[in-house]
Formats: structure tokens, C-alpha cells, sequence
RNA sequence: GGGUAGGUGGCGGAGUGGUCAAUCGCAGCAGACUGUAAAUCUGCCCUCUUCGGAGUUCGGGGGUUCGAAUCCCUCCCUACCCA
């Protein structure tokens, strides 16, 4: 068993548990900052650790075809190669099913591809997907899976991509070989619950060490997912990890938290750092505005990050003004501490047996914000 | 003093008789971003607007024409060249 879990305390759905990897144990419920191309966009990898950082993100997709996943295993693998030593998931490439579905043709064997960078084609079958994470060497890998949009779909073709995503669950299980690796399974099932609850059935009979829910946050309204969160989370086995995949928000993240979810990871302190807006406890805040052009004030008062102990509003809003790349580094440094310690703040609140009353007081901070 | 080339919206710079409130870039203002084809993208950017439009603009003044940023006259200004 290359993962283990363990829940440290609950309260009401929320969960506190500890995972062990190879590369060292997660507290959970966790964010995982992401770094899709081995490198999460802006940050070194001591600024990612000492922001708090438990575990990252890689990705199948982008990693194969750039540098190459042979390569990276040649030159160590993924953790020596980027440089990180800590726990490393990987995802299987199945969001690019989605993300580039205009370039992409679903079949019952795979995915084929056109490669974004330079238009050749390829094609991601479960094996592949599985072989390019092996080479990785991650300490999770995730299945491929087919993830549909939920703004512009059918019924029919939500049930077509739980067919297929339990079909190459099966496959990617059936090829595995790292003892060293835990391999996920993604339930899909967009909002119809009963479809999720069949889809979970089958893959919790093949016994993965941990699940995720796929499928959120592709065009459904937030509160829709808020709603359908807590049924799905239900479906999925206690004593495993709960991974919410791609959420979201930090709002997102709390109602996932109170569903019973375990992990999550999301581009968007990187991606929204590195368009100058940063998450508060008093609400996002955009550092590109007028407004903020003579401010002194740290990006968020009370924040510890190297970002809001040394620079203020106003000389990040001069670095988005200037175009200068510290703008982006720092506002990514800052917005992925926010994440890290709203988790934190969440697991001791649970611990604590106070996680409702620390959920609505996030909440109520937030909205208050002019 | 003589000659040449020019004066267009905050800036740069298109346009050279009608479809021009005037391409485009920059600057400015605001917004979006959820398993990263994103340090990206979108909208606004003369004035007013019930967002359908309406009203004043292309150095100043005068003129030609149904119609001018575009043609003519004149004045002012700028750059360069010759004295």
C-alpha cells in the first residue's frame, strides 16, 4: 500500500485525517497548489514549501508531451527533477479531454489528442495515461477519466463518460505496477445523483485507496455544486481520501469541507495571483485598480506571507502597472498561503468541534466586504 | 528671407470627397479567471444617453460641394534644408 488514511477527527461531515505517502504524511482536509508542468507557475519550490505547502500537482498530459515522461524518469522522476521533495500528485490528463475538446476525439480506447504546442497528433488511452504516471513517479496517480462539460451536454453523454470513466478505471487498475504509487479512482456523474451514486458503486468495488469527485466546475453554478456536494461526498468510503477535484473558490473549498471532502486543488491563487487579484479573509481584492495606488497597507493585514510582511498595495499594484514579474510571483505566493492556511484554520476548527461556526464566519467576512 | 514636409482623439500613428466619432498600437478605467493551450482574456475609453441613439470633432478662419478630416484660399504653428 503506497498511501495510507487515517481520520484524526470529524465533525458533523467535515473530516481531519492524515495521509501517509512515500514523500511524507498530509494533513488533511489539504490544498494542493498546482504545478502542471512541473513547476508551480511563479514560485520556486522552497517558496511553494515554506508557504506550507503539504503536496502538489502535476500533470500526465502536459508532462508527456514536454519534456517527455521517460525523460523525467531518466533524470530521476518527477520529484528530483522539479526539485520537490514532497508528496507529488499527479493528474491523468483526463480535465484535457475537456479543456481541449475542440482538438480531441473520444473513443472507447482513449483520447486522441492534438498536441497544443506544436498540433501532432497522440493518444491517451488509460494504459498510456497510467505508464506516463509511472515514469512520472508520483505518489498518486489518477485514473484517466472523461470528464464532460455540465453547460452544454445531455443526459445521455453524462451516462456515455460514466461508462467509459468506469470502464478505464478498470483498465488503469488492471495495468498498474508501482507498489510505490496509490492510484485513484474519479467518480463522474455531473449533478444527477443517482448516476454518481451507480458510478461510485462500481469503482468502490474495485477497491482504490482513495477517490475523487471529477466533474465539478465545468460550467454548473456554484450553488448547484454546492447542493449536489454532500450526497456525492456520501457515496464515496469513509475511510478513504476524498478528492474534490479542480475546486475551486475558497468559499468552494469550504462547503467541500463541510460535504466531507479530504483534498483539493485549483490553478486559482497561481492562475488569479498572476493576474493581480488576491484572496483576503475580507474578500478578493484586485491590485491592478486605481484604488490601491498609494496604499500602504499589506496585501492582507494579519498575513505572515513574505508577500505581506515586507510590500504594500501600492508597490504591488506599481509591479502589475510596470508589468514586472515580481508582481506575479508575490501575488501567487500570497493567494497560495491564504489557501494553505484557510485548510489549516479548517482542520483545527474541526478538530475543535467548531467547524460550522468557522464556515460561517468565513462566510460572513467575506460577504461583508465593500 | 527662400524652400520642402507636416499639423487627426492622453501619446504614437492610419485615413486623403460620402459606408468616419474616425483602423490600429500604447497608456488609462473596469471585469473575468475553479483537475492551467492563461504573467491570459473581455469590455469601456470626445460629450450626453431611457444604451436604441443624440450632439459636437480631425491647427484657426473662410470657401467649393447635395456631402469635407479629405478639395481651394488665408492665417497660425512645427520639423528639416538653403541663405
Amino acid at each position: 500500500m503506497a498511501i495510507s488514511f487515517q481520520l484524526d477527527a470529524t465533525d458533523q461531515q467535515a473530516r481531519a485525517g492524515t495521509m501517509a505517502t512515500p514523500h511524507g504524511a498530509v494533513r488533511t482536509p489539504v490544498f494542493m497548489p498546482v504545478g502542471t508542468q512541473g513547476t508551480v507557475k511563479g514560485l520556486t519550490p522552497e517558496m511553494v514549501r515554506d508557504a506550507g505547502s503539504q503536496i502538489i500537482l502535476g500533470n500526465t498530459y502536459h508532462l508527456a508531451l514536454r519534456p517527455g515522461d521517460e525523460l523525467v524518469r531518466d533524470l530521476g522522476g518527477l520529484h528530483r527533477f522539479m526539485n520537490w521533495p514532497g508528496p507529488i500528485l499527479t493528474d491523468s490528463g483526463g480535465f484535457q479531454v475537456f479543456s481541449l475538446a475542440t482538438q480531441v476525439k473520444i473513443t472507447d480506447d482513449g483520447a486522441k489528442f492534438r498536441s497544443h504546442i506544436d498540433g501532432s497528433p497522440l493518444e491517451l488511452t488509460p494504459e498510456r495515461a497510467v505508464r506516463i504516471q509511472e515514469n512520472l513517479g508520483s505518489d498518486i496517480a489518477m485514473v484517466l477519466d472523461e470528464c464532460p462539460s455540465l453547460k452544454e451536454t445531455t443526459p445521455a453523454k453524462v451516462r456515455a463518460a460514466v461508462t467509459r470513466t468506469v470502464r478505464w478505471a478498470a483498465r488503469c487498475k488492471a495495468c498498474h505496477t508501482r507498489p510505490d504509487q496509490a492510484q485513484f479512482a474519479i467518480v463522474q456523474g455531473g449533478l444527477d445523483i443517482e448516476l454518481r451514486a451507480e458510478c461510485a458503486r462500481e469503482l468502490v468495488a474495485m477497491d482504490f485507496p482513495g477517490y475523487a469527485l471529477g466533474g465539478f466546475s465545468v460550467g454548473e453554478s456554484p450553488e448547484s455544486m454546492h447542493a449536489a456536494l454532500p450526497a456525492c461526498a456520501a457515496l464515496l468510503p469513509e475511510g478513504k481520501p476524498r478528492y474534490l477535484m479542480g475546486v475551486g473558490r475558497p468559499q468552494d473549498l469550504l462547503a467541500g469541507v463541510a460535504a466531507g471532502i479530504d483534498m483539493f486543488d485549483c490553478v486559482m491563487p497561481t492562475r488569479n495571483g498572476r493576474n493581480a487579484l488576491a484572496f483576503t479573509a475580507d474578500g478578493p481584492i484586485r491590485l491592478r485598480n486605481a484604488k490601491h495606488r498609494r496604499d500602504p497597507a499589506p496585501v492582507e493585514s494579519g498575513c505572515g506571507c513574505y508577500c505581506c510582511a515586507n510590500y504594500s498595495r501600492a508597490y504591488l499594484h506599481h509591479l502589475f502597472a510596470a508589468d514586472e514579474m515580481l508582481g506575479p510571483t508575490l501575488l501567487s505566493l500570497h493567494n497560495v498561503e491564504f489557501y494553505l492556511r484557510l485548510m489549516r484554520d479548517a482542520r483545527d476548527a474541526i478538530i475543535a468541534g467548531r467547524y460550522a461556526a468557522f464556515h460561517a464566519g468565513c462566510l460572513a467576512r467575506w460577504n461583508a466586504a465593500p
